[in-house]
RNA sequence: GGAAGGGUGGCUGAGUGGUUGAAAGCGGCGGCCUCGAAAGCCGUUGAAGGUGCAUGCCUUCCGCGAGUUCGAAUCUCGCCCCUUCCGCCA
């Protein structure tokens, strides 16, 4: 969410950063609503002012032993009337939340101009994809061949796009998450948790799933509850509401959680293999910052992901999201993409971004400075590290041998009780 | 699911119709003391919004929402959440 403030001083600079976005949004309405909301609420304050004023005279009066019916009466009307202008003022502010709620974030000024992923810079490339002497399989290929991924019968189970893993596969996917867990707690200063995979309407809204992106969740039938697409969502609403103390900050928070989506919209793409899941499991980064600190955090941040690339030796590129790619709620966001040597494509496996104080303002996330007055909101950042089943997928077609087994990279061997390959 | 109790400021915790934004304590901040610190003492210390060039003024906020009243943290009703006990259960 904007600041009200702001938007209604920078209608124009608004109007423009969201066209880059490729959105077009009604400030007018918003001007309007605004405007009127004000009005009232004047109205309703200066009668509330007068009945607060009156009221003292009315116990005076009492005190003194004085008949006050007169005041009395006058009141019960002031008192009508403010019960009237209430309904409006209800109106009137939730007419402005839906809009102010609606309103995606603003680029940061060093967010690259583009209208589509196609016109995301590459920023730079790491690890040299392998020369295989032959046709390398898909991962899905490979997975069936070894007998560790069984689409089929997933689908027997639940339906299209859910993952049934099987003996080393199972294993694999399990080892990369304490895998990743343990660098990012460990090496990287991250305290892991362990939060709810549903949560309530409130929580979705505060990091900005709701109210516009409702059609991408699976939502619980008699419950107003929601599964998690992503960690970030009960992470970053921990603090919802709170008022952090300024040298705890930066708060860095790590978990590992299934994640559900329903890929409304996405019928027909990536339909094969582990890619385009309903349920994927992923290892989120949090943090929750003071705004002068939080691109310095996104940058290492966007490190603390890269590194379980560069120890799983596996190739990747990092391309910064251009106006046109960026999400809803994100000022500035980088995605790091594995090399999938089967399809010769980079494909995403962790996406991080700075949300400034968009969803601290939507969660109430505030801290305090030692020796200033009042509060400030905090900046949330959050990153894949990394999303589980496409590393795993990625590891598979990468680390393939001419007769189909699949090497482990070293680092996870010891995950893996010793197994250095999995064979057919 | 049944029964009881409870949700008050950064925290603990008083407060049952009229200067209560709210006692007290803790914490925070400033000062005194000290070579310095601790202890002690004194003072100070909530947030959001509206309005104004501004010192400021005003409104709201005691889980949430309705209601009673001239006036509600305080009375009534509904809802949510927490704790304890019982039942059921991984």
């Amino acid at each position: 969410m904007l600041e009200i403030k702001f938007l209604r001083q920078n209608l124009s600079d608004v109007q423009k950063a969201l066209k880059a976005r490729g959105q077009s949004a009604d400030l007018h309405a918003f001007q309007k609503c605004d405007e009127d909301r004000r009005m009232i609420l004047q109205e309703i304050e200066a009668l509330r002012h007068q009945r607060n004023v009156v009221s003292d005279q009315i116990a005076e009066m009492k005190k003194a032993g004085e008949n006050a019916d007169i005041l009395v009466a006058e009141m019960r009307d002031v008192s009508i009337r403010i019960k009237e202008l209430d309904k409006d003022l209800t109106l009137k502010q939730e007419q402005l939340d839906e809009i102010l709620l609606g309103l995606p974030n603003l680029p940061h000024s060093t967010v690259p101009m583009g209208k589509d992923e196609s016109e995301n810079p590459v920023i730079k490339t790491v690890g040299d994809p392998a020369q295989f002497g032959f046709d390398p399989k898909a991962h899905w290929e490979l997975g069936q061949m070894l007998g560790i991924l069984d689409f089929e019968r997933a689908a027997k189970i639940t339906g299209s796009r859910f993952p049934l893993y099987f003996g080393a596969g199972a294993k694999l996917e399990r080892a990369l998450i304490n895998f990743m867990l343990d660098i990012h707690t460990t090496s990287h200063g991250y305290t892991e948790t362990l939060p709810p995979f549903i949560v309530n309407r409130q929580s979705m809204t505060h990091t900005g799933q709701l109210p516009k992106f409702e059609e991408d969740l699976f939502k619980l039938s008699n419950w107003d509850y929601f599964l998690i697409p992503t960690a970030e969502v009960p992470v970053t609403n921990i603090h919802q509401g709170e008022i952090l103390d300024e040298d705890k900050l930066p708060l860095c928070y790590t978990a590992y959680t299934p994640c559900f989506r329903s890929e409304a919209g996405s019928y027909g793409k990536d339909t094969r293999g582990l890619i385009r899941q309903h349920q994927f499991n992923k290892v989120e980064l949090v943090k929750f910052t003071t705004p002068e600190t939080s691109y310095d955090e996104l940058e290492t941040l966007l490190a603390d992901a890269e590194s379980i690339l560069q120890k799983l030796q596996l190739p990747y590129q990092v391309v910064e999201l251009c106006t046109g790619d960026l999400g809803f709620s994100a000022a500035k966001t980088y995605d790091i993409e594995v090399w999938m040597p089967a399809q010769g494509v980079y494909r995403e496996i962790s996406s991080c971004s700075n949300f400034e104080d968009f969803q601290a303002r939507r969660a109430n996330i505030r801290f305090k400075r030692k020796g200033k007055k009042g509060t400030e909101l905090v900046h949330t950042l959050n990153g894949s590290g990394l999303a589980v089943g496409r590393t795993l997928a990625a590891l598979l077609e990468n680390f393939q041998q001419s007769d189909g087994a699949v090497v482990i990279p070293d680092a996870l061997v010891s995950y893996l009780g010793g197994m250095e390959k999995i064979a057919p």
